[in-house]
DNA sequence: CGTCGTCTTATTTTT
DNA sequence: TAAGACGACG
């Protein structure tokens, strides 16, 4: 590189960038939307952005919003950001939607009717809060279950409609008895009465806030003079109204998303905020990164021709950038059963692995959780070691969530929800009995249920009003002292001089001993803040799968999960109608859905560099029995000169293709699957046309008939198993 | 208050 | 099939 002495050196930040990232970090006046494709450098754009916004000294670090869904991306962004500046980005405004609303609302608790020690509640919490409303409203929770009351609330909640806003049409009349917007108006009562949020309310409050009050809104305008967003196409209604709302004042914001990679809808996201961005965002700017700098040319091609069936997108073809066009064919393997896909998967990662490959660039990539299990048991069977991804997470443990309950106890008395939760937490004989009468006193006096106790508790019987009357005693103590011995001393006292440790180390089942070690992380971890309030805050928030990504294991998640994630080597097993497009999805969402549920095949495509590997089972053991399944209609979906078909699929190819196509030159069948998969790769397609009426032998299913004939695929009545769709090579003339 | 048995239901889950 | 939730019962 040789100097030049005319131009002065372009800041780092900018020298690696192509023309169009480039344009996206300099165009800083005005709204941008940049439409990153999968693998074009979104990450280093946004982050590279933000460098550019504050070493230009267009704005101090405090005068940019910069929002992201996930902590990690957050985080991410943080360091990326302070690497560029080289040093600590302090007074960053820079979080997910939901911590940058909940660190708004704690300035503005009380103007929507909140302390600002407010509890942030957790999923589990929301649900027995909600279960109280119903009882009390006297719907029954068997016929209408809490979390699809819930359900709704939430969907309520993402589009910005408070109870007052929710029309009754809008309110499905018959569901929950016709009283859903009464529960929702009860159940945001109760919240405010416990001074708790949910993650919901902490968008909904925010945004309802700045709605209606000028002056808070004009504050926020005069702060925030660049807002940048990540993964825009997830955003919801009401993160949308919050982000225009907030945008109104400077008019800088800058959105980075990919259309073809919304796969949220059924959590609220809405992929019209970003398809509708240029009309949101007058004089918006588009800026397409299509640069892809990830995958092989096969996979690109087979990704962009699967989304390419997509009506309603942005429209954008990834190219590869790299000079790697050569890259191997995405491989389609077709199997007898899902028991043979996880053996075939597992051949193949033995042989990679045998190769040198490093078992942490390879990944199997699910549509449902349920598919895992099969992959796990051949991976333990034939000694790969593996992690699954996602799960449960570790504040979602029982004695996490008792841990942390009194640490809201000791935060927040009026927290009924955690009160609740340890009041007989080692047990101390306060049963049903005396909390009820706890309740109903409660609700009486609307008092929390923690003054109840304080105030009922002299009036108790014998045992019950000792150990309450030493609990409360206790929790005023812990109060005091910890002023004097810091948090972390004296959350570590109360847990055991509650009896809380007691009673797991008292325990004998084989979980105890794991639940006091990750009793002693959690005080580890309360070390590294300086308050409570900060801690409970990041539990709430921030706390995540603290799964390190240790070692050399092969990763095992769900398309969902993988987003955002990438590796060498990507199997996508699975894919079969029903399955993969997701039936259930199909029904709620009809077409939409479908084109979502292939957004979410493109998203896994674009997670491999080199290679890409898709799979689909003839028959598949779902709940109690077989169900014999055809291969997704996705697969057809791929351009066929990019793809190499193994198995009864390329059997079936053969036919029209010349050359039997499941033959791969100097490369022995046997070896690439395995025996038994190779029993489906030779069985050829019939050239014998099945008929309606004609009777036929299935391996699986037994004898049975057929009632309907579409090309290969056929509907078949069997005696036993009942109606099934399968492709005609599985059957024999009966 | 705890245990046992029955019933239900089974996609995805960034916060 | 299998796990989790709930209610009945001891």
């Amino acid at each position: 590189m040789a100097d030049s002495p005319i131009h002065p050196p372009e800041p780092a930040y900018l020298a690696r960038l192509n023309p169009e990232q480039r344009r996206a970090v300099e165009t800083l006046d005005g709204p941008v939307l940049v439409l990153a494709g999968a693998g074009t450098g979104k990450t280093r754009v946004l982050t590279a952005r933000f460098a550019h916004i504050l070493l230009s000294g267009r704005a101090w670090p405090g005068q940019v919003l910069a929002v992201t869904f996930t902590n990690k991306a957050a985080r991410e962004m943080a360091g990326r950001v302070a690497a560029m500046l080289d040093r600590p980005a302090e007074g960053l405004w820079l979080g997910t939607f939901h911590s940058l609303c909940a660190r708004m609302l704690r300035r503005h608790a009380e103007a929507v009717g909140l302390k600002p020690n407010f509890t942030i509640l957790d999923t589990d919490d929301q649900n027995r809060l909600l279960k109280q409303v119903m009882e009390a409203a006297g719907i029954d929770h068997r016929r209408w279950p809490v979390p699809a009351v819930m359900g709704h609330i939430q969907r309520f909640k993402d589009r910005g409609l408070t109870p007052d806003r929710v029309t009754p049409a809008e309110a499905d009349s018959d569901f929950a008895g016709g009283k859903l917007i009464e529960l929702y108006r009860d159940y945001q009562a109760r919240l405010l009465a416990v001074n708790a949020a949910d993650f919901g309310d902490l968008l909904l409050s925010v945004t309802e806030l700045l709605r209606t009050d000028a002056a808070v809104l004009a504050d926020y305008h005069r702060k925030f003079r660049f807002i940048l967003v990540d993964e825009y196409q997830d955003t919801n209604l009401v993160q949308y109204l919050w982000l225009r709302l907030l945008a109104q004042g400077s008019k800088n914001i800058c959105c980075v998303g990919d259309d073809d990679q919304s796969i949220y809808s059924w959590r609220g996201a809405e992929i019209e905020n970003i398809l509708r961005f240029e009309k949101d965002f007058p004089g918006a700017a588009i800026i397409r990164l299509e640069r892809n700098y990830r995958s092989t040319a096969p996979i690109l091609a087979a990704a962009s021709h699967l989304i390419a069936n997509n009506e309603g997108r942005l429209g954008k073809t990834l190219r590869a950038a790299g000079n790697d066009t050569a890259g191997e064919k995405v491989q389609v393997l077709s199997l007898w059963d899902s028991d043979e896909e996880a053996r075939a998967i597992g051949g193949r990662i033995e042989q990679f692995r045998r190769d040198g490959e490093q078992l942490s660039e390879i990944a199997v990539l699910v549509r449902a959780g349920f598919q895992t299990r099969a992959f796990e048991e051949r991976f333990v069977a034939i000694g790969i070691p593996y992690r699954v991804v996602g799960g449960a997470k570790f504040y979602e443990r029982q004695e996490i969530r008792d841990a942390m309950a009194y640490m809201r106890v000791l935060h927040q008395p009026a927290d009924d929800l955690a009160f609740e939760r340890i009041i007989n937490l080692p047990r101390r004989g306060i049963g049903d009995t005396t909390l009820r009468t706890f309740h109903a006193h409660a609700r009486a006096h609307r008092v929390p249920l923690y003054a109840t106790a304080e105030a009922l508790a002299p009036s108790q019987k014998g045992r019950v009003r000792e150990a309450l009357g030493e609990l409360l005693r206790n929790f005023t103590r812990w109060r005091e002292q910890i002023a004097g011995a810091g948090h972390v001393a004296t959350v570590a006292a109360m847990l055991d001089e509650s009896g809380y440790t007691d009673m797991w180390k008292n325990d004998k089942s084989p979980e105890a001993p794991g639940r006091l070690e990750n009793l002693r992380e959690l005080v580890r971890a309360l070390a590294d803040f300086e308050n409570l309030a900060g801690f409970l805050e990041h539990v709430a928030l921030v706390m995540e799968n603290d799964e390190a990504a240790d070692g050399e294991r092969v990763s095992v998640m769900t398309l969902h999960a993988a987003k955002g994630l990438e590796f060498d080597t990507v199997f996508l097993p699975g894919w079969e109608e029903g399955l993969f497009p997701n039936q259930r999805a199909l029904d709620e969402g009809g077409g939409r859905a479908l084109e979502e549920e292939r957004r979410l095949a493109y998203v896994g495509l674009t997670r491999a560099r080199r290679r890409a590997t898709i799979s689909c089972a003839a028959n598949r053991r779902i709940y109690a029995n077989w169900q014999a399944s055809i291969p997704s209609r996705f697969i057809d979906e791929l351009p066929e000169d990019q793809i190499m078909r193994i198995g009864a699929e390329a059997a079936r190819r053969a036919h029209a293709v010349s050359a039997p196509s499941w033959f791969v030159p100097g490369q022995r069948p046997g070896r690439l699957i395995e025996a038994g998969a190779w029993e489906t790769a030779a069985r050829p397609a019939r050239d014998d046309a099945l008929a309606v009426g004609d009777r036929v032998f299935h391996q699986k299913f037994g004898y049975g008939r057929v009632t309907l004939v579409d090309g290969e695929k056929v509907d078949v009545s069997f005696e036993k198993a009942g109606e099934k769709k399968l492709l005609d090579r599985f059957l024999e003339k009966a």
